[in-house]
RNA sequence: CGCGGGGUAGAGCAGCUCGGUAGCUCGUCGGGCUCAUAACCCGGAGGCCGCAGGUUCAAAUCCUGCCCCCGCAACCA
């Protein structure tokens, strides 16, 4: 059986889940869905990333032992998922044992390498921040934040020779076109890279400054960077580079928002390439959802609940929305008023509607017995073939994780039923007493409700098993309907002549404004 | 000249790689149907495709300049 591997970031467990760690997740969840529906084994790996500076300090905000506070937003992210109908996931957090134990593993490696030295790096650091700041960082000389001048200090630290393949990088990029893809974040790495201006990686921190992280291996006066030290979650998610799983599912794929472009797009393949493992298959970038045109922040308090969000518009039209909404790559306006409309209109009057018109016809026509179609005509055929055609591209579509034009290609389909419904008109077919004609039609939407519900559900796993069960289908949320959706695309039937429906149906009902 | 993205109907977007009637969703106006969740179907109105030049028989699409918006800019999640 084919595989598939896909991983979201490592959560930085600073703050709690907002609408953007929804966003990956659900993607990643939907994309695993999507290759099960394709007849694969698949998973994806998500977790926490618990060390660093940043995390210490919010311990100590929140007036928490670190090991507490991880626990507790580590703990939130766990739980949010299921509730978002997320599953099919390895939660993987930086402070596991196994996880730490193969940073060490990785690390040693690459020091015995020769690609980790010991050297000298010197920088403004400030004492009330704790922290380094650069030149720009910097107004008028002092840190933005004590307005103190902040003092040049020389560290000595290990640091890793990313320079070292930083030209063999540029070349897989520019030879790879869709490593890192849309293509934008793809321009955006190599002006990284052609920028010249990235030198080799300082990877420890002295325990002096900072004692939560990981020990490096070589030198126990250290302790790992956060980054290093999370990135490898990918490989250790899957129980390291010696394990089976590993085998069989590396490379796989990385799914990022923009912001952590530059340690996906070159610290990690360089990591990767100093390990001697391969490169993952493509970095997907996604952007930001925005509130009325800006980021949003805890400050400006525009920050978006997801888990209140499914609690209002349910699992489901949430996840359609998010899908359906963020074209891959830019950035979105969230905002309850465009997720109203879109569940109005796409999910209660296109499809909900669909299914509601046409199984309560087929109750009053055939007593919600499926008809045996007769032959087609050329206005079936138009179905049949539109069918095929729309469920290739939304497959395809899916794939590369563009869901937004999927579900568009999907919604082609929908929109036509509708458009049948009306052309055919069952009830005057009915009147006219033409039940061979009344039966061909009704089977012919039918059969292709069930095409579109099996369609869904790595989008709307909930409501898909709700509309195949309408139709009398087997389903349950957690198992893909059919073996394979390819056959489904190559073949009209499947749905049996003889099964009994549901009388009538309103998945999706309206929300009044 | 730091890097990248963007400026297309009232709103949100696609088209731009490979020039040739400007497209989609929502909204709006008019009509149709009556199976349905006041839904569905058909038709209309609405755009000097940021501005100014250039190339071309022909430019939203290629080239040049300018204006405006957004993100990123070396240890920062």
């Amino acid at each position: 059986m084919e595989s598939f591997y896909v991983t979201t970031p490592i959560y930085y467990v600073n703050a709690r889940p907002h609408l953007g760690h929804a966003y990956s997740t659900i993607v990643a969840d939907s994309l695993v869905r999507m290759h099960k529906l394709l007849g694969k084994e698949a998973f994806f790996v998500t977790g926490s990333d618990e060390h660093g500076d940043k995390i210490v300090q919010a311990a100590e905000k929140n007036n928490l032992p670190v090991k507490d506070f991880v626990d507790g937003i580590s703990g939130e992210f766990r739980s949010l998922w299921p509730e978002l109908g997320i599953e099919n996931f390895r939660f993987c957090r930086t402070t596991d044992a196994a996880h730490e134990k193969i940073v060490q593993e990785m690390l040693q490696k690459v020091y015995d390498a020769g690609d980790i030295y010991f050297g000298e790096f010197s920088g403004h650091y400030c004492y009330g921040c704790e922290r380094f700041y650069t030149e720009k960082e910097l107004e008028d000389g002092c840190c933005p934040q004590h307005k103190t001048k902040p003092e040049l200090i020389s560290e000595k630290n290990y640091f890793f020779r990313m320079s070292k393949y930083l030209p063999w990088l540029k070349e897989y990029i520019e030879t790879h076109p869709d490593f890192i893809r849309p293509d934008r974040y793809r321009a955006e790495a190599l002006g990284m890279l052609e920028a010249g201006a990235l030198e080799d990686l300082c990877i420890s921190r002295p325990k002096t400054r900072l004692t939560w992280g990981i020990d490096l291996p070589f030198d126990t006066k250290y302790v790992c960077y956060v980054w290093f030290d999370a990135l490898l979650t990918y490989i250790s998610g899957l129980g390291g580079p010696q394990s089976q799983d590993f085998a069989r599912y590396w490379p796989g794929e990385h799914l990022v928002a923009k912001d952590i472009l530059k340690p996906h797009a070159i610290f990690w393949p360089v990591m990767l390439k100093s390990l001697g493992l391969p490169l993952y298959e493509h970095l997907n970038v996604h952007g930001y959802w925005l509130s009325k045109d800006t980021k949003m922040s805890k400050s400006l308090g525009n920050i978006v609940e997801p888990r209140a969000m499914m609690q209002t518009y349910g699992q489901d039209a949430f996840r359609y929305y998010l899908l359906r909404e963020m074209h891959f790559g830019s950035d979105a306006n969230f905002s309850e008023e465009t997720m109203v409309t879109r569940i109005n209109s796409d999910l209660a009057n296109d499809l909900g509607n669909l299914f509601s018109r046409v199984l309560s016809m087929t109750a009053k026509y055939f007593s919600s017995i499926v008809p045996k179609p007769a032959a087609k005509l050329e206005q079936d055929k138009a179905i049949v073939d539109l069918c095929v055609q729309s469920m290739q591209n939304y497959v395809q579509l899916m794939q590369v994780i563009r869901s937004a034009e999927a579900l568009e290609a999907l919604w082609e389909l929908v929109r036509a039923l509708n458009k049948y419904v009306d052309s055919e008109a069952p009830w005057a077919l009915f009147k006219a007493k033409e039940m061979e004609r009344l039966g061909t039609v009704m089977y012919v939407l039918l059969a292709s409700m069930r095409k579109i519900a099996i369609c869904l559900w790595p989008v709307m796993p909930k409501a898909s098993t709700l509309m195949l069960g309408q139709l009398g289908q087997k389903a349950d949320e957690h198992t893909a309907p059919v073996k394979t959706i390819m056959d489904e695309i190559t073949c009209f039937g499947g749905l049996d002549a003889g099964t009994t429906l549901a009388e009538k149906s309103n998945i999706f009902p309206r929300i009044q404004r």
